[in-house]
DNA sequence: CCAATAGTGTCTGTGAGACAGTATAAG
DNA sequence: CTTATACTGTCTCACAGACACTATTGG
């Protein structure tokens, strides 16, 4: 039919004629890490809440894997790209609106990662804040709090606690992955802040540096170097038993 | 016919009747920036040779794109990983044998990189030691040498010079994505050694690390930081019009 | 006053950057 | 002797780590 056509080309021609059915084909999903910042109450009225670095992570009530917990995620389509996938689950599962930090961390290919067929799964990095998220409350999906230490992970709900195999599929390694990217990125971005609310102060940031990376820091030398990175509102907290501290936000 | 087998659970029940058929399937490849370093002789006796930051491109000979360069890849079967994929096309085309340092650089997805069909292009990054590899002389398959600045690419093999429109499908981006992840990590990674001769002059090594980075080094300070590094080997390169250097091997 | 966090000043050691100066081969 | 690279010594400046010291609140 577009043989008499003067603008079929050799390529046209080639394209309408391509049948990609003719190969096998897998299955894309993507699957979404979001990363946030916990507060557990304080043991006594004078200390300051303790911080947690957590994941939310939904309880799977189908085969295959059923009753382990595993990361939101989809199938891509063929229409959209593993971001806009991505960004339907986090408007889906945990409600998330508005601005979200999302980047690619690492495709997982192995060969029998999922039991139903050949999966390829472009694992993402979302960091929200938590305080912007209208949790929806369901039950089986739940924020966790990581304990990560010498490659061993453990992830804390309440009197709930998980190990590498109660997650379903290879999702503690992507975890894991996920883990070691931020503190990498941490020292030389900016992508705390999209864990942070408007504002905070530096006590409570260098907290959040702490838990993330895992080890304590002096906090003479956190607040030079933060200094460039961050600005005074004016405001101060106060109602703490202690001095109170000035409010910063992101500069 | 697994009804009556005791061992039958409901996961097992399911994966038997699970059919991936059922869903549309896009295509997964993986495309393969091979980088190198080459020398182009220097233009007096006395000067040392030119070192160039390299890569492997080929010239398509078949529709879509035809004509145009693009990276050496290949389609990832359903039995085997991106990485096994990669291994092959690197014993293929390049004739690479023995070790090759490869890892994972990105996944790329837009809707329409492909014209045939949606193809999900896992992109990986490998580094070789020219000298280690027996280059076909094929046609169509060149080293070209990288000048890259201000977010703009340019290739070059004797008269023949490219630029990004001469590249086929999303090819600039994926080499451009490479050659950043390639100057973020020789900082604090061993990775430059994957492309040196196992002896080599702290000269040349400092000139690797210039093209790369894409700017000069202070030989004093550069020294002070590789020491670490490297070991002698004891033996002098000599021949040149100037004071002979020694020999290093990686520590 | 006590406990607990906020915030600052300053000393010390390490290492990057800079630069001058010496060494040594081939033609 | 010239040219070009190899290699070392050392000064300065910036900054990380360490620690002591002061500030300020609620109970």
């Amino acid at each position: 039919m577009a043989r008499n056509n003067r603008q079929t080309s050799p390529e046209t021609e080639f394209l309408a004629t391509y049948d990609a059915s003719a190969f096998e084909h897998p299955s894309v999903r993507t699957d979404v890490l979001i990363f946030s910042v916990s507060n557990s109450s304080a043991e006594n009225w004078r200390r300051s809440d303790k911080k947690w670095f957590s994941v939310l992570l939904l309880r799977r009530d189908q085969y295959p894997e059923i009753g382990k917990w595993n990361l939101p995620g989809t199938f891509v389509n063929n229409n959209e790209t593993a971001v806009d996938a991505a960004y339907k689950v986090l408007r889906s599962e945990p409600g998330a609106h508005g601005d979200v930090y999302l980047e690619q961390l690492y495709t997982f290919d192995a060969i029998n990662r999922d039991p139903r067929t050949r999966v390829f799964s472009i694992a993402q990095m979302a960091l929200v804040d938590k305080n912007k998220i209208q949790y929806s409350g369901q039950r089986d999906v739940k924020w966790f709090n990581i304990e990560y230490d010498n490659d061993t992970l453990l992830l804390h709900n309440d009197n709930l606690t998980l190990t590498e195999k109660d997650l379903a599929f290879d999702h503690a390694v992507i975890i894991k992955t996920g883990i070691e990217r931020l503190r990498n990125k941490i020292g030389y971005t900016d992508i705390v802040f999209d864990m942070m609310p408007p504002e905070f102060t530096l006590g409570e940031l260098q907290q959040v540096y702490e838990i993330i990376l895992g080890h304590k820091l002096i906090p003479a030398v956190f607040r030079r170097n933060i200094a460039k990175k961050v600005v005074s509102t004016g405001k101060m907290r106060t109602g703490s038993g202690h001095r109170p501290s000035v409010l910063f936000k992101k500069k």
